[in-house]
Order: structure tokens, then sequence, then C-alpha cells
RNA sequence: GCUCGAGUGGCGGAAUUGGUAGACGCGCUGGAUUCAAAAUCCAGUUCUUUCGGGAGUGUGGGUUCGAUUCCCACCUCGAGUACCA
């Protein structure tokens, strides 16, 4: 019987599909495992053979669970806002939502087609009205809640108020906006209720405020600091500028020291980890202020370095700097100007290239030292940056390479701290080997030691005090796109109000056109019925905004990142109507076991799905603070490409081999051209492109040859290889096993389609186990001591494999297991029942065809998995490698219950020993039983 | 620059606590089968060699009876980050 796998594949597709063999129940006497894929954008352009990778991986590791008694948790869904299907509908006037539900077919189809075991029960789509919902109700709680600094923990507006109605806010130590006022309970109840909106604010966990944002104009959108890699907008590389705009945040810098804290205990890849801290950026420091000479008012600024506080000789504030108009003096206003002018007008982009240029202006003022009194000059330079700290530094130019530089390219003193240390050609900045000296009260310490002392004195002084800094931003909330989250919001006299969640969801109003209007305002300042009646509390014609009744709505959408920070809960209740999830389905799921994804969403999504997870748990709404306690990242899978070489100026291809150093163009050839042996089908070339219809090839055998690259997959290279040709092809489990004897799931690895036929004759060497030329033969017999050895072998390893997420390994191990058991000629079926549930996580088709056919007619997916017996693996000899010097010469078997000093004596009674050994007397002869024998000498 | 990670045959990769380097697969070579091809099967395949052997896991050193594995220095590639005070 031949091994028909499309046959076979659709079979058990359709099965599993009408039995409904994944689905999982929030109740069950089972153990729980929740195992979740990262849920893809449905581009219009379909998968490619490196997407499924970590759902392959991810597959097999539920599906293995399932046959270790766990109910499996794994579904699957679309994050399926985003900027794609309306840059299409931008061209094209088609509706994002109808190019979105195109290509989530199209995903569905392909991802059915590997046989994936997700409960498809539980699908969700972010753009979903039923879905995002929830999205907007998590706004609302965001929105009415503030972060207690001193409990480290999200607490409702209203228990703020409270606070304010009866002490103000000067005992309050809470996330706030810097520019926040003190206030006494008096003056707050003075406010008016307008006022008292504009300070809450400043608290809120989402707030409306003016930012400096980045700005790119091409996508006529905001972007986050995540979205911006190099200067330019991570998706399409388009510039990007500084701009002041009105925009939602969340207040992420609330939870700095939390999201740092909570790394510790899961089980992620530490450089995943790393990233994640560096992102967030802690540093331990002081705040010092500097009074001014003849100024009212003090300079603050935040140094990790306390102790060198009697190095300062300048300061310097970043050009945009409050302070910089106040202080400067007449004389050298003009030159100030000039240089704050010319540093507003470069670009991000600019000013991070030209970081060696030292620009900086002295501004005329001095400041005064805190302990000495001394006059020390203020400066302005862009290389501080306004946005960090303080945006303004003291200066130790013998301590910071930065300063010193600035420092000598100005001629301005560096005064030396350092006990035994030379500054004069650059500064000292090792922490650790630091004894201060001319310093005062804190001469002849060390640097713990010294900034302990100088905090003290400053904080006695009322000029400082011990201060952490973080780099992680609040991160900008609003998008100027149609195809997003709208906000439940509209607007008071200018003041944001939320909507009622009872009256949730908003849902994205028509437009005629998904730019922006003509007077610059996002794509839904399109929307004609898009105005919030506050008394039928729904959605009106904007006609009808009164401002008494009827009101503007929020133009803006929420971003990309908005509901990838939360779906993983709603799969635990997927169409709760009531609640995001239910508490019950909440409390028996919890959170992630293992989730697996790409490593390039360490700063974006898994940031901020954790934030949200930890606001959500401070309100009471989870059970637990961290999400997923174990992430893997799997690695890249890249593309072979192939290129043609046309000489320079003609239409003549010359093939790889015959190019010497002739001058010629490299240009990228579809890979579904070449053969296995780089050989490229020159008619199908000729017909690719009109370009090259009458194009000359020089062949080399009759052959032409092309170049390899290994590149990213893309379509723009031709590279791309499509998982539906490799299943029809070879079928689902052949490209299932394939991805993973790729090579490590973690790595990032070359595709190449040849090596698949390697996977491929295994399956059917696996399939002529059970079959013969017709039928069955598969028998009762009893096996051999040598298949039982095979199996469990087999069993052993491929379990150890499967927790160490060691999947290429596994294949290799299923090889050598078929390769024994043909050569035994085993078609027992006390081992080749076991093998089929042993194969099913990672073969699933063929695996539940042989069980079938074995006699079974309930799913191969809930068997148990076979368990493994020491004693078919009891050895009782052994062959030994026997080494000289380290070196091995050849091997002897041995019985496993010889001692050392017998294995000693038979060995060096061989022959082949005293050969090696030439007469010589051997030093020394270790033996390690059951290891190894080495003869030293 | 800083912080991580990785360097093993022609290629993907294996070697789980220091113990037979190159498992498994691709590719290649030879053979069987076939009118022929595909498919299948068998044998070989790190390099070098005077066929005894010798060398060999990025480079140079070290620890050890023994190092792909541990330590030190360096080189190359990849990722993250980028004036963060």
């Amino acid at each position: 019987m031949k091994y028909n796998f499309n046959e076979i594949e659709a079979k058990w597709q359709k099965y599993w599909a009408e039995n409904q063999t994944f689905k999982a129940e929030n109740q069950s006497d089972k153990p729980k495992f929740y195992v979740l894929d990262m849920f893809p954008y449905p581009s219009g352009a379909g998968l490619h053979v490196g997407h499924p990778l970590g759902y392959i991986a991810s597959d097999i590791y539920a599906r293995y669970k399932r046959h270790k008694g766990f109910n499996v948790l794994h579904p699957m869904g679309y994050d399926s806002f985003g900027l794609p299907a309306e840059q299409y509908a931008i061209q094209t006037g088609q509706h994002p939502a109808l190019t979105t539900e195109a290509n989530i077919s199209r995903y569905r189809e392909q991802l059915d087609q590997i046989g994936f075991s997700f409960d498809w029960s539980r699908e969700e789509r972010t753009s979903d009205p039923s879905f995002y919902k929830w999205t907007q109700w998590i706004f609302i709680q965001l929105f009415n809640s503030w972060y207690d600094k001193g409990a480290e923990k999200s607490r409702p507006v209203s228990e703020l108020v409270a606070i304010f109605e009866t002490k103000g806010n000067a005992e309050l130590v809470a996330a706030c906006d810097d520019d926040t006022p003190g206030f006494t309970a008096e003056g707050w109840n003075a406010m008016n209720a307008e006022e008292q909106e504009q300070m809450l604010l400043k608290y809120r966990l989402t707030y409306l405020a003016d930012a400096e944002v980045n700005w790119c104009p091409a996508l006529g959108t905001v972007l986050a600091n995540d979205e911006i890699v190099n200067g330019v907008s991570e998706r399409g590389g388009h510039p990007v500028v500084r701009k002041k705009m009105t925009q939602w945040s969340m207040r992420i810098s609330a939870f700095a020291e939390r999201l740092l804290q909570g790394l510790e205990g899961l089980d992620w890849p530490e450089p995943l980890k790393d990233i994640q801290r560096n992102w967030i950026g802690k540093s331990v420091g002081a705040q010092v202020h500097f009074n001014i000479k003849d100024h009212e008012g003090q300079i603050s600024v935040f140094t990790t370095r306390p102790d060198t506080i009697f190095g300062v000789s300048f300061m310097t504030l970043a050009p945009e700097h409050d302070l910089v108009k106040k202080i400067t003096t007449n004389e050298q206003r003009e030159a100030v100007e000039a240089y704050v002018a010319a540093t507003a007008k470069r670009s991000e982009r600019e000013r991070m290239a030209d970081v060696k240029n030292i620009t900086g202006v002295f501004t005329g003022a001095y400041a005064l030292h805190p302990f000495t009194g001394e006059e020390i000059p203020v400066w302005i330079g862009d290389y501080v940056l306004a946005g960090y700290g303080t945006g303004a530094v003291m200066a130790v130019p013998c301590g910071d390479q930065r300063d010193h530089d600035f420092a000598r390219h100005f001629g301005l003193p560096i005064p030396n701290i350092f006990e035994g240390v030379d500054t004069t050609e650059e500064a000292f900045a090792d922490k650790e080997n630091t004894v201060i000296a001319n310093s005062d009260f804190i001469s002849g310490m060390p640097y713990k030691e010294a900034s302990a002392a100088v905090i003290a004195a400053l904080e006695e002084k009322g000029q400082g005090e011990g201060k952490i800094n973080y780099r992680l931003r609040d991160a900008v909330f609003s998008r100027q796109r149609y195809w997003g989250e709208p906000f439940p919001v509209y607007y008071v006299n200018g003041l944001p109000k939320m909507i009622d969640p009872e009256h949730l969801p908003i849902a994205l109003p028509e437009v005629e056109k998904y730019l922006p209007t003509e007077t610059g305002e996002p794509p839904l300042g399109n929307a004609a019925v898009w105005a919030w009646d506050t008394t039928a509390n729904t959605v009106v014609d904007n006609s009808l905004i009164d401002h008494k009744t009827v009101f503007p709505l929020e133009l803006n959408t929420m971003p990309g990142w908005a509901g990838s920070s939360w779906y993983f809960n709603r799969y635990m209740d997927a169409g709760n109507a009531d609640a995001f999830a239910s508490q019950e389905a909440l409390a028996y799921w919890k959170d992630v076991d293992l989730y697996i994804g790409g490593s390039e969403h360490a700063t974006g999504h898994l940031l901020y799905s954790r934030f949200w997870q930890k606001f959500l748990f401070d309100l009471g709404h989870l059970p637990v603070d961290e999400y997923a306690k174990k992430l893997i990242n799997q690695g890249m899978i890249l593309g072979t490409s192939a290129f043609v070489y046309r000489l320079e100026n003609s239409n003549t291809f010359v093939s790889k081999n015959l190019v010497g150093d002739r001058a010629v163009q490299a240009i990228h050839a579809d890979v579904s051209m070449v053969n296995a042996s780089d050989e490229l089908d020159v008619e199908a070339f000729k017909l690719w492109r009109p370009e090259f219809a009458d194009a000359e090839f020089e062949m080399e055998d009759g052959k032409y040859v092309v170049g390899r690259e290994v590149e990213k997959m893309s379509k723009s290279k031709y590279n791309v290889v499509n998982p539906d040709d490799i299943c029809q092809e070879y079928g689902a489990d052949t490209l299932r096993m394939y991805e993973m004897f790729l090579g490590p799931l973690e790595q990032a690895k070359p595709w190449n389609t040849a090596g698949i036929t390697g996977v491929h004759n295994f399956l059917k060497k696996l399939w002529k186990l059970y079959f013969g030329k017709e039928e069955l033969i598969v028998t009762d017999e009893q096996p051999s001591a040598e298949s039982l050895k095979s199996l469990h072998k087999t069993i052993k390893k491929v379990e150890e494999d499967i927790e160490n997420f060691s999947f290429n390994t596994s294949v290799s191990t299923f090889m050598i297991c078929v390769n024994e058991l043909t050569a035994q000629k085993c078609h027992s079926r006390a081992i080749l029942e076991p093998l089929a549930v042993l194969m099913s996580p990672y073969a699933p088709h063929i695996a539940e065809e042989l069980w079938h056919k074995l006699g079974h007619d309930t799913s191969v997916a809930h068997a148990a998995f076979p368990v493994f017996e020491e004693k078919y693996l009891v050895e009782s000899t052994k062959t030994y490698p026997i080494s000289f010097n380290g070196k091995m010469r050849f091997t002897m078997e041995l019985s496993l219950d010889l001692n050392k000093e017998e294995i000693e004596k038979v060995v060096m009674a061989d022959e082949r020993t005293q050969d090696q050994l030439g007469g010589r007397t051997p030093k020394k002869v270790i033996v390690v039983p059951g290891k190894i024998v080495n003869i030293v000498g």
C-alpha cells in the first residue's frame, strides 16, 4: 500500500474539525496547560515556510502534553488591525474590513493544511467589535486609575479624589506628570470642576497631554519609540521628525520598577530579558539642585556619580531646557539663541548621526557649588538630551568622557579628584577602583561610601536627594489612522470624557476616504456619523453636535499593540459577552505555560502586555501579574536567494562560473525557476518578465548555473517558498518534520527545499514498517529484545527532547529508530503501536492513519504517551574506546561486570595495546568503568 | 562604543555532568535493479598520506590522564542599543 499523504491528511483534518478533537473545556479533572503562539497579522502575501516554524513547535508541545494527560488550551487568532490593510484601502478604496476578511480566510486555509491542533472555537480577531469592546473597556479602566508609588499598585481615581479632598497632594507618592504643582486640600476644593479634571489627567494611567512625539509624515501618524529603528519608521523606513501634539499616552513608566523586577521570576530567554532591562534602563544616583548666581530658582541635575561632585567644572543644559531663556546673559543671548534655533532644526536622525561633533555655547550664567560655593559656568550643548533625567548635567570632565571631550574642546578646566590616576588625557570612569581625592569630607573614600556621604550631606542642606531614574518613557497611544480601535471618548469643552462601559463597543464608523481630512485631522474626521449623544447613549450624526448633550468623539484610534496587550486572556473564555473573561475561566487557566514567538517584540508587545497584565491584576481583574511563565523565541527561517548575472549594458546572462572578472549585474531570479542543482530553467526565466523575453545565455555544459546567497525570506528577493506547495508535493507531516529537522528552534537557519526528500523518505520508510505492497503487515508476534531496545531508546530520547524543546534531534532519533526497526524486519504491534503515538506530535496525520489502521476508533491525539522502561536498555557489555594520550585508537567489547583492575589487565594484555606502546611502559592507565580507558605514556 | 549570542566536513547540523568529534539528513562518488529514466536498495564520503600513519571543532595560550565542552587573550559574523549623565 502506498503512502498516499494527500488523501490521508485531508481525511484527518476533516475528522479533527468535525469531531472538535482539540476543543478545550474550561472545566476538567486533568491539569491545565496553556500553549500560546503570537497571533499573526494577516497580511495579503499569505504565509511562507518561515511563518509556521513556531506554530509547529508549539503544536508538537501541545500534542505531547495531551498525550501526557493534560487539558490543553492551544488557541489561534488574528491581530487584524494594522497599517497594510489601511494603506491598501487608501490605494484602492476597498474597505480594510474586506481585505482583512479575505486575508484571514487565506491564512486559515494555509494553517488548516499544516494540521495544527488549534481549538478554533476560541478564535479571536482584534478588529472584531466583540473583541475590541473589551480593549475599549480596559482603556476606560486605565483612565479611571492612578498609580500609588508607595504601595506599588494601581488604584481607582475615586480614591485619589478622596485623598485630594482631605490632604491635598503633599504627602502623596504617585506617578504623575513632572509639572504637577503641589496643592492642599483647600486648594483642591477651591478648584472648579474643569481645573480638577485637568489636575486628575496628570495622574491617570492613560492621559491626554501635549507631548513631543515622533511624527512620521509619510505614514501620516505618530509612532512609539519601539516603532522607530535607526531614526526611521520600522515599517517602510520613512523619516521621523519631532512634533508637539496632543496625544493619549500610557503611563507605563509608573510600572518601570515592577516590569524590571518581574523579569526575575520568568523563564524567558536571557537575551530577551536583557533587552527589556536595557529598555527600562534603571540607573541609581542622585538629584542635585544647584543655586544660580543672581537668579531665583535652581538647576536640577541627575547624576549616577554624586561622589564626583567636587570635580564639577561646568554644567551643561539641553538646548530645549526651560531655564535657558531665563538665565542667558545679554552678552551671550545672540549666540545662545542661534544655537538653540540651529538644534531645533536638526532632525533626530541628523543629531544621532553626528555624535562626534562637539558643539555648545556658554550662557553667561553661573551656578553655585552646593558645598564650596564656587561659581560654575553654565553651558548648553546638544549632547545633553532634554528627555532624560532633568535635561541638565553637572559636568565632571575627569570622570566622564563626554564631559572631558567637551571641556577640552572649549578649553574648560579638568580638575582631578581621583587618587593615583592621571585624567589629563582621558576621563577615569571605573567606579570599582575609585578612590576620591581633593574632595573635602569625602576624600579617601571609595565610590559607594562617598556617594552615600554626598547624598546625606545634600539632603541635610536641602540641595539634593537620592534618586532612581528610568529610561523607559510613557508610550504614546494615539494613532492618526482609520483601521484601529476607536477610543470610547468624547469631548466636553476640550476635556475628555469616557463613555459608560455598558454602551460599548463604540464601533468604527464608515468613512468616504481613509486619508486625513483637508484640515489635517485623522481619517475619522471624515466620518459623518461620529458624535456622542449623552442622553440616547449612542453615536449620532455630526450635525447634531450642540456641546450640550451631543459632543464630538475622539478622532484618533488606538495603536497596533492595544489588542495584543491582553488577547491571551480572552482566549481563556473567548466569546464571553459579559466580561473579557469570566473569573472562573481566569482562575482555571491562570496564565500561559508556554509562549512561542519572535524576539522582535521584546520592547513592544512583550513589554506593553506585561504592563496591562500588572494593571488588570492590581484592580483584581486577573489572578496573576505575569501572564507567560515560559517564553521561547523561534529563530527566523532565511531564504536562499538565486542570482543570475547580466553583462553590463547587455541582455546576455552569464552562468555563474563563467563570469570571471567581467562586469556583471547580479539580479534576483525567482527560486521556483531553479532546481536543486542550482540550474536555471531558462525558458521559464524568459517568460518571467517581458524584459527577459529575448535574453541570451552563456551556458556551462548546456546549463545555466545561478549564484546562491542566504537572505531574509521576502517577496522582493524572490526567495519565498510557499508551504502550500510543499504540502501538495510532500505532505504536511513532511513539512512539519523538515521544519523541525532544519536545526535548533531558537536559531536562524536557511531554508533549502532540496533537503526535504530525506525527511519524506523517512516517512515512507516508516509506512513500510506497517504496510506491504497491499496490506497491513503488523503482527502480534513477541518483539525481539533488539526491537524493544530501539523503541525504548527512542521513547527516552524523544521525551527528553520535547521537554528541552530540542525538536531537531527528535527527528534524527526517529530516523535512527526506523532504520533500526527496518534492519530488524520488525513488524510487531507491541513496537509499532507505541511508535505511532510517539510520532503523533510531529507527524499527526500519518500517526492518526496508522493508529486507526491498527484497529483503534478514537483519535490518537488522546492516546497515552508510551512509558519508557529502563530494563530494555540494560546492557551486559560495553564497547570501550581505548585511548593513548587521549586519542582513541581502537575499541574493545568488555563485560560491564569487570572492575578497574580487571579491565586494565585485559586491555594491557591485548596485542594492539602492545603495538601502540611499541615497547614503552605506560606511566599511568586511567580506567573509568562504563566509559573509557586512557593509557598515558 | 557598550551589552548579549554564535563560529564544528561541500551544506543543515549532532555530541545532555569534560570521556570514541562529525550522529541524522542533504549533496557527491561507485554499484545493484531497469530497454532507459524515475523510484528503490547496497557501499563509500573531515582533511591529508609514501596507506604505517599524521592532523583536525575561528586563532593563540592555559587547566586536565583526557577539552567542541572549563579558564584567559584575540579574530570574525549576527542581534540589541546608541551621546541615558
